[in-house]
DNA sequence: TAGTGGTCTAGACCACTGA
DNA sequence: CAGTGGTCTAGACCACTAA
């Protein structure tokens, strides 16, 4: 469908489409390094001889396809690797991480006592009325917020929790303080889009495509400890697991 | 910021997000049932006293949640309940699909001998210039398209595949004409956006969020057997692993 | 053929970020 | 305070679907 009439005649509307393709082959060949930033929407939208809205269309594909994340109103970047993540080792962030190479960070927003949701006594199989901690964090990988979990941990295994130092890894907490290791693990994946606090927290747009992971898991001799809600930005992670026969 | 000066006021516009909230809440409370058509983006936009982009916004964040989803050019329509489906389960699709009470089908698009690509003699360790059978195949549950599946296998281990009804499942076609039974099993989820082949065989507007799950199987002998390049609706499936200590 | 979703134009105002 | 992304208005044309 080349229709070029005459010469003069210029390829004036190059469509979303072609934008796409022109970033992502421009991201491809390295010209446009991890995490730097991307010129401005209207400064590209005046480059690709479009208005914001088809270019903003291209952007949004891009992040669909994970290869540019935005900060909330701080401008597009380009997406740096994803992060391996096998929700069935034993491992924690930390170790795992840095098992790749890249910069693990952890922030904890807060942590209290609370009265089991209805959602959490289902995934740990408590009565009515019972007593866990929760615990909310964000962690980052090479400084870039990724992960937004709440913990939920049985409060009757795990008496003066908060008095701890809970920036560190719980699995290494749960060892040296409570003699508790992990045995079996289940695990759900559901992509889906973030929730609004989860959004809030990792600073990006509310309703980004995410993978919600659960995780539950169960200690060496088979009691069920603890769960975590996990919330990961779709771009960042590439679930891989190996199991042998 | 009710910004009510004077009762005649209303409430001009209510935004994307409010869209979104509404619409949510007539699909949580079942009174738009699952696989039925939302009303016209131009009745709903009517209806919200809004512009199309702004509905399309709305709409756009629901499909994000996995709540609607869309064939192309048909209109928007509601999604139902999630697939179950554990990766390293040996059982087969309609198995699996008819032990949820949903219905399942299954479509051979193409099916041929070939070289293996690059990628494909990385996933199943094969040496260049090694010859794969690629069975391409898109299935249904209820109906709906929700999957795109290429499948390559070790040309080496099946002789004449191509002579056998490949309508059926794999699984049982392994057992029944190759006694060759899977072993243990690996796979990778990768949250990104489906590529233009799987989006044409899908219906479903390129660039639409999707679930990319790849299976590379061993045999009960531990041979690399086949793998599976498997791209899922986004909203199609929960994936869920158990895994015992 | 009427109506649909897919795409695009050409602007606008706002809240917020970063210098 | 200038510039940014986030959001919105009010249209338009096209390819395609379904009757």
């Amino acid at each position: 469908m080349h229709q070029s009439e005459t010469g003069l005649v210029q390829r004036s509307a190059p469509g979303a489409g072609a934008i796409r393709q022109a970033l992502q082959e421009q991201i491809a060949h390295g010209l446009l390094p991890a995490m730097e930033r991307l010129p401005s929407e209207r400064q590209l939208s005046e480059l690709f001889a479009t208005t914001r809205i088809t270019l903003r269309e291209a952007l949004l594909q891009l992040e669909a396809l994970g290869l540019i994340y935005r900060e909330e109103r701080r401008g597009w970047f380009v997406a740096p690797p994803r992060l391996a993540y096998n929700p069935l080792a034993r491992t924690h962030f930390h170790a795992m991480v840095e098992a790749q190479g890249r910069r693990p960070a952890t922030e904890v927003l807060a942590a209290r006592q609370m009265l089991a949701s209805a959602e959490i006594c289902r995934l740990l199989e408590l009565p009515a009325l019972s007593s866990v901690y929760q615990i909310r964090r964000v962690r980052r990988v090479d400084g870039r917020l990724v992960l937004y979990v709440e913990h939920y941990l049985n409060a009757a295994y795990f008496p003066g929790l908060l008095e701890h130092d809970l920036q560190r890894s719980l699995t290494e907490l749960y060892r040296d303080r409570y003699d508790i290791r992990y045995g079996e693990v289940r695990f759900e994946i559901l992509p889906t889009a973030l929730l609004p606090e989860a959004a809030q927290a990792l600073r990006v747009a509310q309703g980004s495509p995410a993978l919600h992971i659960t995780r539950i898991n169960h200690d060496q001799q088979g009691r069920l400890i603890d769960c975590d809600l996990e919330f990961w930005r779709h771009d960042a992670i590439q679930v891989r697991v190996e199991v042998p026969d």
